[in-house]
DNA sequence: TGCATTTGCGTTTACGTTAACGCATAGTAT
DNA sequence: ATACTATGCGTTAACGTAAACGCAAATGCA
């Protein structure tokens, strides 16, 4: 079905009938009519191939993350995805145009933000990490379409969220240590950066996982390697608490704190879980530094968030709002590798 | 950089161009090399769009599956990545055209692919389960694009097989069942139909985990739930070994043998660990009758084999060949139910 | 009444690619 | 010599959509 058999079936010009399905106005109102009756008895569905060559306009998406190498590689797996997304979505006249914003600096993510929506993107991607700037950059673009990744964002209609649930990651990570350590014994749940929603909700499921074990003590605790002395934290901590047993790690700096573990000799006595699959960690975890990991699937949220925004902007389709990563375990048996692939042992 | 642009720099017309691009002939050595050196220096890239617009054929993608209701759901689960894959796709003016073989039947495979085949379908998705039969059935096709699902099949060139390695599922079942049991006892590998190649690799993987582990002995079982006594059979093993703490299913029939277990009165000492987070297997999950699920993804693996053909024959994509599944790991704290989605505790 | 604007509609061009077609010129066979 | 065919190239008509343009007729305002 096309605009040309439309236009056949009422009696009226392609152009009319082109009127009518944008809306443009100068169409007698029972010609619209018409039009838009024989348009919902056949279905019609514009031909993409057709309406992107005679648009022949570039898609740019813009990407909003915060400094690709502030943490240890979690971002640099969502940019991963997303230049996935972007390499494969090149013939289609999908490009993106990114810039980073220092979360740690106030004012930074509007900044950026403002300056990426200058150049008039088609839609933008955002780690919407800092809410209240976020917030401000969007409310100033109210018929931008948006997505999210890493985090939702309430009070705001994004085309797409793209993400996963972490105060259930936390509690998981719960089950997984007292799988691992079935001894009981002291539990330290640790944060490396200033308290980020993900990382504070993950520390609550964790400690709730343990809530009803007595077995168990669960502290809560902030490692920062920029500055201090988290070496010598650990070792107090060790010290005053001789029967530690496990240590979480909110974030992806497991492989910086699996190194201070080993150098003080603890790791026999300690289980250690941590997040995401970032290269330092993998190999942690292949030296047995690390015992287990999670992942919310960076690469996959960037790419997926990438797909979606092209969805919607060039085949006008309208999919799910909220896409829940699933958390996926890793242990040194399901571990996979850059470049081993299916090897039959 | 359009094929006008081109012609417009080697003082051709763009039909010239076209031939030489097409390598359709009839154009003089001397103009072929000089189109090729400006397509070459300025990297020329056909718009998809024109292209498409211009070609505007139907995209159909022939499926070839086992019976999707032969098992549990398994393959019903790849169906719905299909499926999915083939709604997003729809505007592109990809379609899908599947048919359905009897595994365990000889020849069908066969002649249900031959009855796909001539429908001149432009690319093929196949799980290759009978692997003679799925060679020569592409044997006869020898320009035809396809992909593997499920398994991939030796001495072929396809575009891609989106595959696991179920020799490492089995022993991560090993590891996983290690865990939730700790105590040693009898454990029990059981197969339920016709011995397939993931299946037997996964019971070779979980019986190498445990082949240090003196505190555990293994079994390998075939049970039969069609036509036979699968319920006296078991009693009969749980009579033999008093000690049995653990059960390995290879596929997605736990949920069957977790109902016997549960029938025979012997759960508590049970540990169930399976395959494929079909409904059913879920919902046993929540019922506390399962304690481990694996996954391959099977929504995934038939979602990425449609995209890479449509990139192969839409895009002229050359993809990755493999792609390698990682083996989820599926607890009741990472259990997703349809429809519950990012539910804060 | 006269002129300008608005309304309603058809016509046309363009997007880039593909492939059929046409038309010379050159070479080959009868 | 005539009638072929082969070669090398340019021209053109689609594919379906979008939007500018044009042209009447109807309406507004003096």
């Amino acid at each position: 079905m096309t605009i040309s058999e439309i236009a056949k079936l009422a009696n009226v010009s392609i152009g009319t009938v082109d009127r009518v399905l944008h809306k443009r106005g100068r169409v007698a109102p029972n010609t619209v009519e018409k039009v838009m009756s024989i348009i919902e008895e056949h279905g019609y569905q514009p031909n993409t191939y057709a309406r992107n060559l005679k648009l022949s306009r570039q898609f740019t998406i813009g990407v909003l993350l915060p400094l690709l190498h502030s943490e240890y590689g979690y971002w640099n797996l969502m940019y991963e995805g997303i230049l996935k997304a972007a390499k494969e979505l090149s013939p289609l006249a999908v490009t993106i145009d990114m810039l980073e914003f220092d979360r740690t600096k106030e004012g930074s993510l509007l900044a950026q933000g403002r300056r990426i929506l200058e150049k008039s993107v088609d839609a933008l991607l955002l780690a919407p990490v800092v809410p209240a700037e976020a917030k401000t950059l969007l409310a100033d673009h109210p018929t931008l379409d948006y997505a999210f990744v890493d985090s939702p964002l309430p009070d705001t209609i994004p085309v797409c969220s793209v993400i996963q649930n972490p105060y259930q990651g936390g509690y998981l990570a719960g089950r997984m240590l007292h799988l691992l350590q079935p001894n009981g014994g002291t539990l330290l749940a640790v944060q490396t950066h200033r308290a980020a929603y993900n990382s504070s909700e993950r520390v609550r499921g964790f400690l709730s996982y343990f809530a009803d074990k007595p077995a168990y003590k669960t502290y809560d605790m902030e490692i920062h390697f920029a500055g201090q002395n988290p070496l010598g934290d650990l070792d107090v901590f060790y010290r005053n608490h001789p029967d530690m047993s496990g240590i979480f790690v909110v974030n992806d700096a497991i492989h910086r704190v699996a190194g201070l573990v080993v150098q003080l000799g603890r790791k026999s006595q300690t289980v250690m879980i941590g997040y995401d699959a970032i290269a330092q960690n993998c190999k942690a975890m292949k030296n047995k530094q690390v015992d287990c990991l999670l992942s919310q699937r960076p690469e996959f949220q960037g790419y997926t968030a990438i797909y979606q925004l092209y969805r919607k902007g060039l085949l006008n389709q309208l999919p799910e709002t909220t896409i829940c990563v699933p958390i996926d375990i890793i242990l040194p048996e399901n571990l996979m590798v850059e470049g081993e692939t299916y090897l039959k042992p």
